[in-house]
DNA sequence: CTAGGTGCAAAGACTTTGCGCCCTC
DNA sequence: GAGGGCGCAAAGTCTTTGCACCTAG
């Protein structure tokens, strides 16, 4: 019906800057710009790649800025922090569907995926153990299959 | 269980310094201290570890070959680099039994395990994606269970 | 003998922080 | 108006590297 993939009841996805409101932060321009990049970027963008975006919103932003931001956001629940190996941290809204990665060894792609029987796998895996899982993190690391 | 590793009379488990060796590796006497090192860490040791207990077997020594000799041999296919969020790497022997990592969010303490079906499960989600797998990372991420 | 390895210290890459000015609440 | 945030640059971590000397093969 609707395309709006906000029709559905409930408050399912607020915005960034919405959630920080929410958690009573001081919302500052720098703030804001730096929430909406984040909030507009499908990808998984380091410090630098954030800051080369939030300044083409508004110059007025500096680096350190961009990483004392998602520093606080994380801090709030509001950001994730990811680390795919190469040294650099990089960032994705924490409200975004849960979901893991699967990395193209030749070109560097990263692919998004969800699948509720490794999760529900992890949780038992982690129980065996006699732990409650909290959080986890799963990367595949693979090359394009060849056909047969 | 895994049994006795050198039971049987293949090569199944070669030194680490006999890995070197096959390989052509030209072998120092610090390199044998920290390949010697490696072998007898049954933890996760970071580079500053790795140093600390090599100098303590011979203080000659320095941090700088520390760090060469494990990218070396990281290359070379007989550690595997390990991050567990802290922003340091860790090390271990690449010829050990395959195995997870879950991380106890209270003390910090990091436990392995091996689970067949979930390795089944990565295997099919990357060829559902197109891939062949090469490699995995997970980690899970909890707390210990309450009585309960 | 000589290509390659080592120690030391300087340099890099990424991230954090001290300080005085500025803005949000 | 006051406390928190910002830009700038200096400082911190962890890791790599240039250089002169040393060593395994």
């Amino acid at each position: 019906m609707s395309g709006d993939p906000e029709a559905t009841d409930g408050p399912m996805t607020e915005t960034i800057i919405e959630r920080c409101e929410a958690k009573g932060l001081r919302m500052t321009d720098q703030r804001r710009t730096i929430a909406s990049v984040i909030e507009a970027s499908a990808d998984h963008p380091d410090v630098e790649e954030l800051y080369r975006r939030a300044a083409d919103q508004d110059p007025r932003i500096s680096l350190a800025t961009v990483y004392r931001t998602v520093k606080l956001f994380e801090e709030a629940g509001i950001l994730e922090r990811r680390e795919f190996g190469d040294g650099r941290a990089r960032w994705e809204d924490a409200e975004r569907d849960h979901h893991d990665h699967l990395i193209d060894m030749n070109s560097g792609e990263v692919i998004e995926f969800v699948d509720a029987e490794i999760e529900a796998l992890q949780e038992k895996i982690a129980e065996r153990l006699g732990y409650d899982l909290k959080g986890h993190r799963l990367e595949l690391y693979g090359v394009p299959r060849k056909k047969k």
